[in-house]
DNA sequence: AGCATAAACGGACTTTACCCCGTTTCTGTT
DNA sequence: AACAGAAACGGGGTAAAGTCCGTTTATGCT
């Protein structure tokens, strides 16, 4: 007895079933907000538009917000692609100041662009509000920073800092109606600051 | 005819009753926060224990978050005395560059001690998620900037840049748990990396 | 193939945020 | 002091979030 108590590696892998229902709700939930907004998805909408089941779209989710940080998760896929391996100097090959001026201008764009979703992700009542996949930002800056050459600086939380000065923007302090206005300057607006802020950050 | 069509100023002072509910409102979430935390906070449950109607507490607050949103006020309003009229450096007399070190530390140790709720006053639906009072971290850090010799940047942005990375820890990027656990190095610990920031920033 | 087990499903049920509108209370004016 | 208008109040009603548990389905093993 006992010949199998210790875990066996992954408890197991996600059933087959399982997956097809959760890329179903993920387009179906793409649909439903491109069609109707934010406000226009609910969770019982969504089961009932996919077919399925709401316990089974509460298990998936968690939480309503848990739908749009699956959609965040889901779109931050590609850009990590570009940011892990495609061409500098956002992918990797270029010098690391540079990597980290290009990751917050794209970043900056990726934010915007994805406002909506982003904003409809956010909850208070959540252990880690950004979802599972947020700190990615974070990593990566804490990455670059570790290739440059800063004194006395506390590496960790200056990557947390400037991850929030990339995301905050969007996420904390624009209001709605300012994203909505001006979209297109803004992207630029946050991106050249962001490079003034990381010159001086990492002047000598 | 169209005599008083132009807005005669304010519309008219707030209510006496209105007043008198909105601070009792006020201090019974309090108790009720500190009793049952911020999930045992509910409008109906709010409302009995102030001996009020549930659509007076809806007006007052709006929603759930606003309820949340009006106790982070009350508590910056303090706050915002010691910034704006107490003793140096963190009130007016100390150098700019200072202040601003200042302010970075006590904001910091403000929103860790007020997690709670100011993580239960974000609410992704609303138009500008932190509340009305909000950007008066930003607002201050603005004026601060003002009185720095910086070249050849927009301080608009980075007072708004500089002001997420002050609340973006708390608010998006540490786990409650992470909280919890160290709180009393974390003030210490965000307080260091935001002065290291800060001097990095403004150097010549 | 048949079986045992764990995981996923479904949808009724409960709780809670939020809306609405008839009623009450305040306040400035005469 | 009485009045008119505006603002605030109350609490029932609606819809959506989130929970639960009995049932079904996939999967690894024999």
């Amino acid at each position: 007895m006992d010949r199998l108590v210790v875990s066996w590696g992954r408890p197991r892998a996600e059933r087959a079933d399982a997956v097809r229902n959760r890329l179903h709700l993920l387009t179906t939930a793409r649909e439903m907000f491109a069609e109707q907004g934010a406000d226009g998805l609910t969770m019982d909408g969504l089961a009932q538009r996919a077919g399925l089941g709401k316990g089974t779209v509460f298990r998936r989710f968690g939480t309503r917000a848990g739908i749009f940080q699956a959609l965040m998760d889901d779109d931050e896929r590609t850009f990590q692609q570009q940011v892990l391996a495609g061409p500098p100097p956002l992918g990797p090959g270029a010098p690391a100041r540079e990597r980290l001026i290009a990751y917050g201008r794209a970043r900056a764009g990726f934010m915007v662009a994805h406002r909506a979703v982003a904003r409809a992700a956010l909850d208070g009542s959540q252990p880690v509000p950004v979802g599972t996949r947020a700190p990615m930002s974070q990593v990566h800056i804490r990455m670059l920073l570790g290739q440059l050459s800063l004194d006395g600086v506390d590496r960790d939380m200056l990557s947390v800092q400037l991850a929030a000065a990339l995301d905050g923007p969007v996420l904390l302090y624009l209001s709605s109606d300012e994203l909505d206005e001006a979209v297109d300057g803004l992207e630029e607006c946050i991106g050249q600051a962001w490079q003034d802020l990381i010159e001086r950050v990492c002047r000598p």
